[in-house]
DNA sequence: GTAACAAGGTGGTCTGACCACTTTGTTGAA
DNA sequence: TTCAACAAAGTGGTCAGACCACCTTGTTAC
């Protein structure tokens, strides 16, 4: 039942290994990340169990490959992977619930942080924010409202932690509220924050969740 | 060779086809996966292929393999897909002050949920908690008091998170607390969150926080 | 009856080969 | 000189087959 962690899995230390590297190298998003033999001779592997360290973090969205051209490091936007892994995870209603309980936690915590801090609310953010809540499509909402949010609080780990779960939870939007009622409640949220209520504004968090995550369902 | 010209990776044609045989087989957790021979064969691709394919599922942790064994469906408890990005997400994350503010973030989120939800107030945990605070070493407090409050929270994804936030947080302790005084004020901890006091409560972790972080380094 | 051994099944790893595709360099004709 | 066509090299994608290490199970021998 233990772990064996005397004889872990190679692959497992390969991507360890790759993270090294890419540390090491400062390989940033976007860039080519040295070919599989190239790997391999470097590791001191065989190309196959590169290739399954390299396939998993494909499918963790960490990284593209294209035939013919490279491997390449990857924008954390595009984690294609959710699908794959809701059709798994989200068949247990309980995983649903706290993937998205744990991110509002994040939420909530952002909002408190930014409020009770004044001098966050005179980043330059705030200021076309409102505008911008009547002016542009509702996807801006839920999109860059929050995201701003924990931005401001500066703690990236909380941020990047957010956008994981976001992945997993935000993807279906059947959602029983109108455009024009969600950019109220978000625009009263904008309002409460900026005044420094840190009670109001949570409470219009809570609000505006239970609209739009209230009738989520089960993914079968 | 057939399905050559499909510009979708085959391992991941071969992870649907895997949820597919895993949904009519009824296959459960804990139930074993068929070997990665009879699936090359069933699948009409080489054991090479599936196995890239299941060492991604590995790693999300949606199947655990046993050498000698065989592969087995797993149960989303072990969330080894936050591990292993969380490897990821430390390389970026600015400091330990990210780490240690996200931690208590999840604490903060804990110790509200319970103390606002009455019920979570009568598990059995809490009835002998206040005699060990003053029974058992110190070591306990930061150990168990606060994740007994998350366990409580029943948020398992909270958990994990939280869980790994700690070790990255390190075991460093020249607190500058006595024990009698952490004693005292995680007594007074848990006496207001038994009755139901949020703000005290977290009034009182801000300050048992404030001793026992405060003084904390940021690494290398 | 039980301990020791043998055989088969399984995941773990490696080698070497070929394919499909892209980039890059070279050639050769206009 | 210009540039289109071709050739070569590099890369990911796939495959077959071979061992190895480990576990389970059945058989043997005491």
């Amino acid at each position: 039942m233990q772990n064996s962690q005397s004889s872990s899995k190679r692959f497992l230390d390969i991507i360890v290994e790759l993270q090294s590297l890419i540390k090491e190298q400062r390989i940033q998003y976007g860039d080519k990340l040295p070919s599989e033999r190239h790997l391999a001779e470097k590791l001191q592997v065989s190309r196959t169990a590169v290739r399954e360290a390299l396939r998993s973090m494909e499918l963790l969205g960490l990284i593209e490959t294209k035939r013919g051209e490279g491997t390449f490091l990857s924008d954390f936007k595009k984690h294609q992977l959710v699908e794959v892994l809701s059709t798994f995870i989200m068949q247990q209603a309980r995983s649903v619930q706290d993937v998205v309980e744990t991110r509002m936690i994040h939420e909530r915590a952002a909002i408190t942080a930014v409020t009770e801090q004044p001098e966050l609310l005179l980043l330059p953010v705030w200021k076309g924010m409102k505008s911008k809540l009547t002016e542009e499509d509702a996807v801006f909402l839920r999109e860059d409202m929050v995201r701003e949010t924990i931005i401001a609080t500066e703690n990236r780990l909380s941020l990047k932690i957010w956008f994981l779960l976001k992945q997993y939870s935000g993807v279906s939007f059947d959602v029983a509220i109108t455009e024009k009622e969600e950019i109220a409640i978000v625009s009263e949220l904008l309002d409460e924050m900026m005044k420094g209520n840190t009670k109001q504004a949570l409470a219009c968090y809570e609000q505006w969740m239970n609209r739009v995550e209230g009738e989520r369902r089960e993914i079968e």
